[in-house]
DNA sequence: ATATAACATTGACCAAAATCAATTTTCAAT
DNA sequence: ATTGAAAATTGATTTTGGTCAATGTTATAT
């Protein structure tokens, strides 16, 4: 219970709200363990919890009857999801997946929507956490519209480190290449030449999941040229 | 005064909202004439204001330094636009261009902060506006991902249509095609050539920018295959 | 340490859409 | 009615990414 309760604290849409908001979600929560593969819901389906990603990954996407998937987005600990079923006649928008091992805290919606219709602190939280997504996901469709698939990665990159970072730099990448692949929108084979060519255009050295760079210019000559935002995106300094 | 007042309270934002609220929104509004091609604000600006189409086009979109361009959406009337600034640091995050003579109310966005930081019921309204949005983006990113052109295309004209409609159906293009191809995401001759394929697929009539079919499954059959929400689509049922 | 399965890469080929260029059509202004 | 500009179409070609198949690599469970 304190455990669960000081998860929540951390979350961006309950900041600054009082304890007793917090208590009446942690009250009703509770923590499971979810492997790797397993489906917590299906979009369409009735909402009935929103969940915290306490450690693991999760991904959001949704498919058709043929079996094709579009990732929505792929979340580390500390996101919350499902919670905006409830200005969606509590249904699920859409699935989410477990990608690793994960702890996952379960927290039935009916409290959230019991405290948010009082709690105008709360709403505000919520519109700001909603406005950034929104912008992420305007960027998504920009980026998926102007930039190649090379440049698309080397922006995934480059949002991965610390945009003021001076001189050499390391970086793993989060998961694995086939879900990178989906979660920019494009095949696992195209991901893979895509890198390479990426390598090539830029200088980058790739080694595995571990990519290694003299300077963050070799990724910014070449993604951030085609992006409507200059570098360093300035979304990033603000938290989620 | 009374046509400002008129024309807000249609607002989904502000359905069921206090009188005084939209007196107090309504109070510094102004009406405004603005011809084709003009542009309202660029992303990146100062956000002063936000603005109701009363009637006519605007276009939201972003562009790079070496001029390509991603368009966010093209609103009709009843819309309102730059509302969501106010969870941005008050900067736009998009630009907006008035792409036929429209008429536009301009109300000051102090004035929105100042009541919904105070004014639950409008904060709840705009989450479920937000959401609705929301949902609206990740549709746009599943299509791009998993359907092709005429199958957008198609997707698209469904949208237009009263989806309930029985036998026969004529329906008008909203705007120019050059528009609506970048509203797609694809060149000009992209949509043309894809236009065309889209009738001889379904057997739909073009003329010039009037389309006819004798039933409108003539356009699900091909289009809603390839997406992950059952025919006809849900969220148009709800207003916005 | 080895087997196995999942993940990743590579090659050959194909399909979709972008690009460039040339017309044709449409529509508004005179 | 005529002209001119913008919009739309069409053709030829290139680029990009998808698909299918084979092979290589890595990590994990036994």
């Amino acid at each position: 219970m304190p455990d669960i309760h000081n998860s929540l604290v951390s979350v961006s849409i309950f900041k600054n709200c009082d304890e007793s908001t917090i208590n009446n979600l942690a009250r009703d929560a509770a923590v499971h363990q979810h492997p790797k593969g397993k489906v917590l819901f299906i979009h369409g389906e009735e909402a009935k919890h929103f969940y915290f990603i306490k450690t693991g990954w999760v991904k959001l996407f949704r498919e058709t009857l043929d079996g094709s998937q579009a990732v929505v987005d792929i979340l580390p600990k500390g996101h919350i999801f499902g919670e905006t079923s409830i200005f969606e006649d509590c249904i699920y928008p859409y699935s989410a997946e477990v990608v690793q091992d994960s702890e996952i805290i379960t927290i039935p919606l009916r409290n959230l929507k019991t405290e948010i219709e009082t709690n105008n602190k709360l709403a505000l939280n919520m519109l700001g956490s909603m406005a950034r997504y929104r912008r992420r996901q305007d960027r998504e469709i920009e980026h998926r519209t102007i930039q190649n698939a090379s440049q698309r990665i080397g922006c995934f990159l480059l949002r991965l480190t610390d945009q003021h970072a001076q001189g050499e730099i390391t970086l793993h990448l989060p998961y694995d290449k086939t879900l990178l692949a989906s979660r920019l929108g494009m095949q696992p084979e195209t991901f893979s030449r895509a890198l390479s060519k990426l390598r090539d255009k830029t200088g980058i050295e790739i080694q595995g999941s571990t990519i290694k760079m003299d300077s963050i210019h070799q990724l910014t000559d070449y993604s951030c040229a085609v992006c409507s935002s200059e570098f360093p995106c300035k979304d990033l300094e603000a938290a989620e």
